[in-house]
DNA sequence: ACTACCTTTTAAACCGGTTTAAATCCCGGC
DNA sequence: GCCGGGATTTAAACCGGTTTAAAAGGTAGT
């Protein structure tokens, strides 16, 4: 037995035809009579052959592979629960089509576009995730200019010639601020991410539009960064207000998490004196005490929909639609209950 | 000006040389004239030309990447805080070289052979890092049969062809045991991670060897499996014992925080009634309340090393030493007090 | 001036596929 | 028995680099 694996050459000789047979076989190109192309089959099985990737890579220009660049605040590389699952789901699809997914964890700033750009002049990828999608987003310029094709997670606020995957945040987020209003909150204040998100501000929004259907006045939003320092800080400057909110809603679990441990730190006794909710859903959400209540997303099902619609674009078809999810779901545990009397 | 971008055939007929040559030149071959090899690039400076990595890679039969497979779990694809970091190690050495990581995130069980599988079948990658090391890896004798290159994140307990990158756990967790001696804890309590992982029988063997040397005798030994679910479980098992612990040290912060939970949720407080430690020092860690003792390692840095390490294999080395990191240190927050009088 | 021997350069093969243009087959019709 | 034409099949070019073997150029020795 030879230990190199066998190349196509070998398939066609042992069929007995052309290199070209065999690669029209494989393809299940038509104009071979259908006995030659079992025979061709069958060599190829009984030899263990499978294309070389790097082979067809050259010739047809292809990389086979989808890339993803995840930007991170140096100071913070920390792990976006969202992530792993979304992931595991674009896997999920790359798998069985015999694709890779390229991954690269950028600093915040001229490293982004450089990530980009080392992606596109590489040729390493066909197209790529755009995550954490942000208002006016220079990337989708960027993608322009690099020929480089694209879905967005999230529908872009200017216009895009991406294919958006959407998973819409606002019905999670009034899911929240009802289930308070219910409970009889009136004082409810939000701490936001980073505005230059679009889920960020989509949350936001979602927040304010939903407490004025109510009628309710809108407290304090705080400008949060999605991180558990920023959410701590933006706790503290809550609770420091002249009449502090009796609930606040966070833009994710990371700062709703530190948030608790703030109040808690300030002597607030979580939900009696102060009611608090997150957002993802995270799995720490469910065993903090008291449980979190939160919003649940599919990250896995929005990976596995983001890998379908980028590949349709990466096969060439020119009107990929966009694809919408169903919104995230409250879920409600210990944080939130009714104010204090 | 063209579109396409120029190939090694432009740059040769500007510089008046052959496609051999501008090779030669590229990649510092000796046998060209000075004068040539700067004319030559010269050249391809002004065409901007960069060598195409499909054609270098079929011709070299190499991948210019590195992979990395993260198992996980599929009920809990939650992130560990550890690989962000890590990969921007990583990141930080292939950029450099112009190599791209390849993520696979794969459920444990089949599916993680059948990736490790794919990749080499695909020739995707020239190395991969095994992390999650377990006892008796079975990975180790699936990449000598795949003939692919890897490095072992620690030291693999049978003998391994691997380097291995190794950061000990042990002075860390020995620190954590040291520091609830001094506070006058004897009832110390050790939630540990599956007994399969590598590190995680490192921290737990480093617990009971230093409460041995001060002659203190080891409480239970819970078995974990790093989630927080698990986390809650342990605890409360612990907590129902008739002579509970005063101090429980956690195999990492997940399990730490929902024990924390767990045990604010039995009426405890912590640190006043129960001290609680982790380990990896998470971005959490910091923000709940009580702020959590813990450990501190440097991932980014060992994403690094392993990165260097491994590329030296790739190279061609054959004797590649082994590296060492230093170890985790101890981060003492409020979590941990003296025991109840 | 001729040979010997380096140094420098090049032509061509090669990596392993895909694709195009042309060759070959096979059959019916006249 | 020969021709036309669709169905199959193949040879060869191509993708864009690397590498090897041989050619070309230069210098020195005699």
């Amino acid at each position: 037995m030879s230990k190199e694996r066998p190349t196509i050459a070998d398939v066609a000789s042992r069929a007995g035809v052309s290199k070209g047979s065999v690669s029209f076989a494989l393809n299940g190109r038509p104009g071979l009579a259908q006995a030659t192309v079992d025979k061709i089959l069958a060599a190829a099985d009984e030899l263990g052959w499978r294309p070389s990737n790097r082979a067809r890579s050259l010739s047809v220009s292809k990389a086979f592979a989808l890339g993803l660049v995840i930007t991170r605040d140096p100071a913070v590389l920390s792990s976006d629960p969202f992530f792993p699952a979304f992931i595991a789901g674009v896997e999920s699809v790359l798998a069985s089509r015999g694709q890779a997914l390229v991954l690269q964890v950028v600093t915040a700033g001229e490293d982004e576009e450089a990530g980009y750009r080392r992606l596109a002049r590489d040729g390493r990828v066909d197209g790529v995730f755009l995550s954490d999608l942000r208002h006016d987003d220079p990337r989708i310029d960027l993608l322009v200019e690099l020929n480089l094709p694209a879905v967005t997670l999230n529908r872009p606020d200017g216009s895009s010639p991406f294919p958006a995957v959407i998973l819409d945040d606002r019905p999670g987020t009034s899911a929240v601020v009802e289930h308070l209003l219910e409970l009889g909150h009136t004082r409810i204040a939000h701490v936001a991410g980073p505005p230059t998100f679009v889920h960020a501000t989509a949350r936001s929004t979602a927040f304010v539009d939903t407490l004025a259907a109510a009628g309710v006045e809108p407290m304090a939003t705080e400008a949060g960064d999605f991180t558990a320092a920023g959410g701590i800080e933006a706790t503290r400057r809550l609770l420091a207000l002249p009449k502090p909110p009796t609930a606040i809603v966070y833009a994710n679990d990371r700062m709703a998490i530190a948030g608790l441990g703030a109040a808690q730190a300030a002597g607030l006794t979580v939900p009696d004196d102060l009611s608090i909710a997150g957002f993802d859903d995270s799995e720490l959400a469910e065993y903090v005490h008291p449980g979190l209540t939160t919003v649940r997303a599919d990250p896995f099902r929005f990976g596995e929909t983001a890998a379908l619609t980028l590949n349709q674009l990466v096969d060439g078809a020119t009107d990929v639609p966009d694809a919408e999810l169903p919104p995230a779901q409250l879920v409600v545990r210990g944080s939130t209950a009714s104010p204090p009397a």
